[in-house]
DNA sequence: GTCTATAGCTGGATAGAC
DNA sequence: GTCTATCCAGCTATAGAC
């Protein structure tokens, strides 16, 4: 079966198209016409280049989850000591969301529609989520035991980082009304939060 | 103009089907149908009794809101000091969230893709958001001074309270991927974390 | 490879019988 | 007050010209 040649410009601009507008829709809401639009193109070629809305979105979205979760493993698995990765979590998960900040509303909003979709993407991103907090506890369990920080149920620790750092990209609307602020702001305010949580949480830790 | 007499019977079980159908889906994918068949009816009865799609969903949407705020105003305008009220906004929060997990996302999600909206909900619902951060804000800079606490940008503060309570109930898939566990271990986790959050930020905030 | 035109379906809303 | 039937807009997807 020979393949057509494709004007890869073409194809980039509606992935990045399809992109912007299904993270910012979720997929109920975006439309074909939108992407189109967005791409400088009209609808029938979206489907000349990936057939239907569903496929679209699959790349998308696999795209977005692998990007979601990725680091993550790496930073846990590596042998650092367990200051060291909170510090890199934290610098890692904010930096990513400054870049992308409709990434965890987008991801979570559609993992919530179809829970299952995302242990396939998850399986095919690579590292099982449950492994990630079986490493993380026999660390901090360790740190315990040595009086390195104090007691503290690691999923409850894992879960505090997690949530530090990426709740306030969800509740952005919301905290720019609360903060009196636009986009810019908040991301200065963002930029000096990974700081602040850090401390936060190392604080919350000591002995 | 005399109003005939309604069932209560059916207006409320609609309301409830709208409920579950509307704060699982979102407005977007929510299908009248979806609805009416949860409510045991047909989609007609729907359009008799609350005229079109948009205004049951704004019906819903401005209880959640109201909901997703509740208490919060009123425990930050109390007279209890810093520690308690920490205490008492993790307690009433996820106390609220095991009752209606799906509360945040559905929300957040909404007022995501419109955030024009909130405002003018959150105003119907009362105070105004940036007050609770002023209010706030003075107590704990209060707190700071009289070295009650070690310094700490209040705003940082209580972005770190906000979401360690509400978080995990956004990623709540993802997390019982990652605890192996179902809903009723999840909530059990959920209750625990009452305790395991409020100390974590007590702990966080020692001079 | 890109466009216009249109088929075909889904879903919100209304009319009208009971 | 509740149902069936139907209308109509909006959307995905395809056919076919260029």
């Amino acid at each position: 079966m020979v393949k057509e040649k494709r004007d890869n410009q073409t194809e980039k601009a509606i992935l990045e198209a399809a992109d912007k507008v299904f993270t910012r829709k979720g997929f109920a809401a975006a439309r074909m016409e939108d992407i189109a639009k967005e791409a400088g193109i009209n609808r029938a070629l979206l489907h000349y280049y990936f057939r239907s809305k569903e496929k679209m979105f699959d790349l998308i979205f696999d795209q977005r989850v692998r990007e979601f979760f990725s680091g993550l493993g790496e930073i846990i698995g590596s042998e650092k000591n367990l200051e060291e990765k909170i510090r890199a979590i934290i610098e890692h998960e904010i930096t990513i969301l400054i870049a992308h900040p409709y990434l965890p509303i987008f991801v979570l909003q559609e993992v919530n529609q179809n829970p299952q979709r995302m242990l396939e993407h998850a399986q095919k991103a690579g590292a099982h989520p449950s492994m990630l907090l079986k490493k993380f506890s026999v660390q901090v369990k360790d740190d315990i035991k040595k009086q390195i920080i104090r007691p503290i149920d690691p999923s409850q620790l894992l879960m505090n980082i997690m949530s530090m750092a990426i709740y306030p990209f969800i509740a952005k609307p919301i905290l720019k009304t609360i903060l009196e602020t636009d986009d810019t702001g908040f991301e200065v305010v963002m930029k000096r939060r990974k700081k602040e949580v850090t401390e936060f949480i190392l604080q919350a830790l000591k002995v």
